[in-house]
RNA sequence: GGCGCCAUGGUCAAGUGGUUAAGACUCCGCCCUUUCAAGGCGGCAACACGGGUUCGAGUCCCGUUGGCGCUACCA
């Protein structure tokens, strides 16, 4: 179904104002908006809200467009690549929303109004202090031709308030939270364009959006306010309305609604710790919706298939950092082994673990390695300090490693384990493993009590993945050294990080 | 203050008048296991409150409370 049965073919936009890195709330919603136009053959517009010129910056633009690139998803109209309804920034279309307020001048639903901001002030604090809430009076509303000639007279220049109707109930249809009653009365008549010729925001929406034949009006619910003066401005224009959902808000962090700062509602934080696009995807997709059964690992292509607006709940969701590094792990894990190497190999070479352009001998060690932490890891960057010791001729030691190693009788074991290493014909996962087995036998020790402290002389912690795998990726120079510093007594360099293991 | 939206465990959520109120994350325990993960099994934990409607309410209605939004010559 290409087509709405109506209205022709879907089109949909994220309209952001580019003020500061997008937040992870409009990601999500400008995530829903594409998976709904991709579904239904239709088309996905990206248009910024500049109005705001002194926050406006240009970089702000390519920070959108990047995230959204990174996360997979495309766009059909923007300032970047033209399109039929053009130009996308608001900036730029100053000449349509002075045609359209003059065509609603025309037909009588807009006025002129000569109010100064102090006169209007002073009016608005005058109602304050009388406890009542303040709405223009709408005393401009019903000026003569001659008063409206006396005021430019007086070198005022007006701004354009709408006419609210009086005593009318706007009802909306919200495509995802039914039937919305608002009474118009609720409504001061609002200025649409400022002395200076800019429009408002709630004017421009509607031009734009109607220039650019907006099918499907798809926003954070913050705009359900919004919703109705626009209705009548869509009403009073003559021009269709388009259909509305309003979507819960994604919070971030402790309750800072909108920190729009770096931190946690920034998707590039994300991004650089090593969450995966399709891990991201899939996170944001599962909030506000579910696939109508008990999965939760998606692809993209799943969640395109499957997704229904009727199925996308009303209430705002809180974003959780845990639940996104468990489906990160699952995506890791999905991943083809070579395809994650190379997803790794940047956060190694950042570390300073990998050279610049590695050999082919440190790539099959970059290989090996990432495949033995492949179950382990949560998120990519967390290959550098998992692996590190692969990596480093120098390493430092944990303290519960340092405690294990100065247990009864360790020392004495490590000295013979060192002579077994340095003794053994071939160094193979094989030939290991069979060389473990065979100190068992003889020292009649369980593999904990014997193993543990190999692993804790050549890592540097009490955990890592299976002992054999591990001593053949560190290669035996670096085994038997790092036995030889732990049986010598001297003191043992300390691991850097807290980490844990 | 006025108006609007929202309300199931700590979090994400299923549920569309009759269920022992799913499932997932987190946390805890057990199994597996040379450690840590991964995996398997199990456990703690919820319908904000008060009235209605109904034989029966998490589900419908009203009110209260709480959160959020709008109430701008911000977007």
């Amino acid at each position: 179904m290409a087509d709405d049965p109506v209205r022709g073919t879907v089109r949909v936009r994220m309209a952001p104002s580019p003020t500061g890195p997008i937040h992870i709330g409009n990601v999500h919603t400008a995530m829903f908006n594409w998976l709904f136009a991709r579904q239904r053959g239709g088309v996905f517009i990206l248009r910024f809200e500049d109005t705001d010129r002194a926050r406006s910056e240009a970089r702000w633009e390519d920070v959108i467009y990047s995230e959204l690139q990174w996360l997979g998803m495309d766009w059909d109209e923007a300032p970047d690549r033209g399109g039929p309804h053009g130009p996308y920034r608001q900036t730029e279309r100053l000449d349509t929303y002075r045609q359209w307020a003059r065509r609603l001048l025309d037909v009588g639903a807009a006025y002129e109004c000569y109010c100064t901001v102090e006169e209007l002030e002073s009016e608005r604090q005058a109602a304050q202090q009388e406890g009542r809430a303040y709405q223009y009076t709408r005393k401009c509303r019903d000026l003569t031709p001659e008063q409206r000639e006396r005021r430019r007279a007086e070198g005022r220049v007006p701004a354009i308030r709408f006419a609210i109707p009086n005593d009318h109930v706007v009802i909306v249809d919200d495509m995802v939270r039914g039937r919305i009653e608002y009474p118009t009365s609720a409504i001061g008549d609002p200025i649409i364009v400022r002395p200076n010729g800019m429009p408002l925001y709630n004017f421009a929406v509607v031009v734009d959006d109607l220039t650019m034949h907006v099918t499907h009006v798809l926003r954070g619910e913050g705009h359900i306010s919004n919703t109705p003066l626009q209705v009548l401005i869509y009403e009073a224009l003559g021009e269709p309305t388009p259909s509305f959902g309003h979507f819960g808000h994604v919070t971030c962090g402790s309750g800072a609604k909108f920190s729009k700062r770096h931190g946690e509602g920034y998707i590039g934080f994300y991004r650089e710790m090593g969450i995966l696009p399709e891990a991201m995807f899939n996170y944001l997709a599962l909030l506000a919706w579910t696939p109508g059964d008990d999965r939760e690992i998606l692809t993209r292509e799943e969640i395109l298939a499957e997704f229904d607006i009727n199925r996308v709940t009303a209430a705002p969701s809180q974003f959780d950092l845990q639940k996104l590094l468990w489906i990160n792990g699952h995506h890791i894990r999905r991943l083809p082994h070579a395809e994650l190497v190379t997803r790794c190999l940047p956060y190694l070479q950042k570390a300073g673990l990998v050279a610049a352009d590695p050999d082919e001998a440190a790539m099959g060690l970059v290989k090996g390695v990432v495949a033995l932490e492949r179950p382990r890891i949560e998120t990519l960057e967390q290959i550098t300090g998992a692996t590190e010791y692969f990596f480093r001729d120098e390493i430092g030691y944990t303290p519960k490693a340092e405690k294990l190693l100065f247990g009864p009788g360790v020392i004495d074991g490590l000295r013979e384990v060192r002579r077994r290493l340095a003794a053994l014909p071939e160094w193979s996962i094989v030939a290991l493993e069979r060389a473990g087995q065979q100190l068992l036998d003889d020292t009649g020790l369980q593999a904990k009590a014997a193993y543990q402290p190999i692993r804790a002389a050549v890592t540097g912690r009490v955990a890592s993945p299976p002992l054999f795998d591990t001593l053949f990726w560190i290669g035996r120079d670096r085994a038997i050294s790092r036995l030889d510093l732990v049986v010598s007594g001297r003191e043992l360099p300390k691991a850097a990080g807290a980490g844990p293991r």
